[in-house]
DNA sequence: TTTCAGGTGGTGC
DNA sequence: GCACCACCTGAA
């Protein structure tokens, strides 16, 4: 059954690109069509025309379950002034001159935080295709079915109850391998010890951090990404082989990456961290 | 057929 | 605290 449309919300954000934002790394769910992204988001599919940066709005479908005009400012991080944190930031030196003029238009956005923790405990020595491919066939034999959109059935992501009342053998889908096991554990304890996914948002950085370390398959590079891609720390500042080689090669730092950081992306380091990030993939060094 | 990419957890020092 | 290795699989 093909979705009809509910409502269409026309969102007054400015400087935002979503291909680039798709395509940055932070999320897995939007599919790029020919002329707009198909995207899921709870159990509201989304969708959005292929954009003109230049805009200070744009379009957004709403199929399946409504979703507020709130939610979506949020999720897409509206309130937010990027133009004047990049400035910022570019005066810093060449290559964040450079990468944020490239990656000009990512917006780092607000995701579910149980959504985001599984997705980035899949992403752990992985990469992007494979955790997308993880990602849909959790979605498929797990999630509730929204509906059919140009073709794609789209599923809802599991609930934390969907995958633990699922047995090992069965969550082993499509190139998850051992980390299966990771996604097993982890909603086991969220379910029967009734963790509250919300605390991160009340704790500073570094202890929501160590919270968050306190799922099996979650160290310090993967609770960075849950940290800024779903509870808004601006702080986090995930270090992963492409993270490494640029603090590496463009600012010789090896080692004390922490107290680097700190010093110099001062205010922003988790948007630093992105534009860097799609930067350094895009230029294929 | 083989090689490679990619974070975490565990072990041993 | 650091060095090392196992873990798994799609793509090249």
């Amino acid at each position: 059954m093909e979705l009809k449309p509910l409502r269409t919300v026309e969102l007054k954000i400015a400087d935002f690109d979503a291909t680039k934002t798709f395509n940055c790394g932070q999320c897995f769910r939007w599919r790029q069509l020919e002329n707009r992204h198909i995207g899921i988001i709870g159990h509201s599919a989304l969708s959005i025309e292929l954009d003109d940066i230049r805009q200070t709005k744009f379009n957004v479908t709403i199929y399946g379950e409504d979703l507020s005009d709130e939610a979506l400012y949020t999720y897409f991080d509206g309130a937010r002034d990027y133009r004047n944190i990049l400035e910022r930031l570019s005066k810093k030196d060449e290559h964040l001159s450079a990468a944020i003029h490239e990656g000009e238009g990512i917006r780092i956005l607000n995701q579910d935080p149980f959504e985001t923790l599984i997705s980035f405990i899949i992403s752990s020595n992985n990469n992007i295709p494979k955790i997308k491919m993880s990602i849909e066939a959790l979605a498929e034999k797990f999630g509730k079915f929204i509906g059919t959109l140009e073709g794609l059935d789209l599923y809802a992501f599991p609930s934390a109850e969907d995958l633990h009342h699922a047995d090992l053998v069965a969550l082993n889908v499509k190139a998850i391998g051992y980390r299966a096991k990771s996604v097993k554990n982890t909603c086991d304890a969220i379910v029967l010890n009734q963790i509250d996914l919300s605390i991160p948002f009340k704790l500073a950085y570094k202890e929501a951090q160590t919270w968050l370390m306190q799922f099996y398959g979650v160290g310090e590079k993967v609770a960075d990404c849950i940290l800024l891609f779903a509870y808004g720390k601006d702080d986090a500042f995930p270090i992963d082989t492409w993270v490494k080689k640029i603090l590496g090669d463009l600012y010789g730092v090896q080692s004390g990456y922490s107290d680097f950081i700190k010093r110099y992306f001062i205010d922003f380091p988790g948007i630093a961290q992105q534009y860097l990030f799609y930067y350094m993939r895009n230029r294929k060094v």
